[in-house]
RNA sequence: GUGGUCGUAGCUCAGUUGGUUAGAGCGCCGGGUUGUGGUCCCGGAGGUCGGGGGUUCGAAUCCCCUCGGUCACCCCA
């Protein structure tokens, strides 16, 4: 095994340096542009919370079941704590604790932390943003949070998406259908996959997830959940979809769409990237959770929201070609062959004038300063050697469509470089 | 948790049927007469061949174990 000098990031999790790291910032402040454009307000929540936040989310989800990083603090007695593996369930913890007048429509974005093993498109620490409506029943905030991901998505170029969309029932149809999908399945359980048994035993739904081959004649031919809504949920999801069009939001009916919590209730939508030929091509889901606010002791409080996978996003922009890396290059590299103070005192000008300066240290050779200079990308070198201190002007040297170089009197410096930039 | 696959310099890789001081390209550092990058030329640094054990006169190469990356299942963003 690798020693202490092999130490590398923890599985599932990675280091992104710029420029992609400055991509992933632009790509958050884009969703926070367009959401707070709708009045949305951002809340910052913490990274971990008490277990018990999580596991009212559903206690049959693997989510809370297998893949929570949890923990105990040094408090006596001991905290029982966990790293956040979605922020549906801080968010409604934070409305029953601060109380907001409803609707309360907020942000969020930040890392989550799922115990699982990594691979393409998913990761142990990843990052999210995402919305959610409390205090709302009307279908149009369903409709608003949908719309608001799809202008997101629009924003950014990445076109190559589809939503797909279904209704999950309440509490008043789902058990009639959940008893009409388990007797679908059972009567074929002996030609489902094994695996799809055992979900089977333990939640009907989710064989709706399988990938597996033989399962799909099965899936397929299984009663569909919007055949078994009620009056209620019915017209909810007629108006949910009758706003879509109206939009001109393009969408799939999905009947055989469950996403894997289970506090939702009615709409659930999903957007996925069919340019990603990876196995998680999900790239972003939410839908109605009414319901769940009561479960951490609030007041009856209908709720709806999304959350969006920032790096399964980035990957579907590779995939397409779009949302590319900002270009870090320098404005000015300073390049210093006396002594490397007056590249300090000359940067800290131009800085302040709001431009892009990187120079050299260590009092390097001016070929190896060139050489930096070129790499920075700088559009401009400046030269300070002995011949410009005594003629109290610097050398202006361009580095990219020509190689021009001129003298600049020290004086005019920072105006001469601001109209070059301008 | 299960399975496939891969692990040689900072990066991408080559290393023939096991055979001497393990190579290339890129990158990095220095130089190409004393102040100028990007092209070119020359030179240099850098590797316990993921780790451990075994077979053998001899292992990067064969066997076992282990760790890690990666992909897939499960599930999800």
């Amino acid at each position: 095994m690798a020693g202490i000098d092999k130490l590398r990031a923890p599985k599932g999790t990675r280091d992104i340096l710029a420029p992609d790291s400055a991509r992933q910032r632009h790509l958050v402040d884009r969703f926070a542009a367009i959401v707070e454009s709708a009045g949305y307000g951002q809340v910052i929540s913490p990274m971990f919370e008490d277990v018990a936040v999580f596991s009212r989310v559903g206690e049959s989800t693997d989510i809370v079941t297998k893949e929570m990083f949890a923990f105990t603090d040094r408090d006596d007695p001991p905290q029982h704590l966990a790293l956040r593996p979605e922020l549906t369930a801080s968010i409604a913890r934070a409305f029953v604790q601060h109380r907001p007048t409803a609707p309360w429509a907020v942000w969020y974005e930040g890392p989550q932390f799922r115990y699982e093993r990594p691979q393409a498109g998913r990761y142990r620490q990843f990052m999210q943003v995402g919305v959610e409506v409390l205090g709302s029943a009307d279908p149009l905030a369903d409709v608003d949070t949908i719309v608001l991901a799809q202008e997101f998505f629009d924003d950014i170029g990445l076109t190559d998406t589809s939503l797909m969309v279904n209704s999950m029932g309440d509490e008043q149809c789902r058990p009639a259908y959940l008893d009409a999908v388990r007797g679908h399945f059972t009567e074929h359980a002996a030609a489902l996959s094994e695996q799809s048994r055992e979900t089977l035993a333990k939640n009907p739904l989710r064989v709706f997830d399988s990938k597996r081959p033989p399962d799909q004649p099965i899936i397929d031919t299984a009663p569909s959940l919007v055949d078994h809504l009620c009056a209620d949920c019915l017209a909810h999801f007629d108006d949910v979809r009758s706003a879509l069009d109206r939009l001109e939001v393009d969408y799939v009916l999905s009947p055989r769409l469950v996403r894997g919590l289970d506090y939702y209730r009615r709409t659930t939508f999903e957007f996925i990237a069919p340019g990603l030929d990876t196995a998680q091509n999900a790239i972003g889901g939410g839908g109605r959770y009414d319901g769940l606010v009561e479960q951490f002791g609030g007041p009856p409080t209908p709720g709806v929201g999304f959350a969006l996978g920032v790096d399964r996003i980035l990957l579907a922009c590779d995939a397409a070609d779009v949302f590319a890396a900002p270009d870090d290059s320098a404005d000015v590299f300073i390049v210093d062959v006396v002594g490397g103070v007056e590249a300090s005192v000359l940067s800290q000008q131009l800085r302040r004038a709001g431009l892009v300066v990187t120079r050299g240290f260590d009092q390097r050779s001016m070929k190896a300063q060139m050489k930096l200079a070129d790499r920075s990308g700088a559009r401009v070198a400046i030269i300070i050697g002995e011949q410009e201190l005594s003629d109290g002007a610097v050398t202006v040297r361009h580095l990219r469509a020509d190689s021009d170089q001129h003298a600049v009197p020290y004086p005019d410096i920072v105006s001469h470089l601001q109209e070059l930039f301008r």
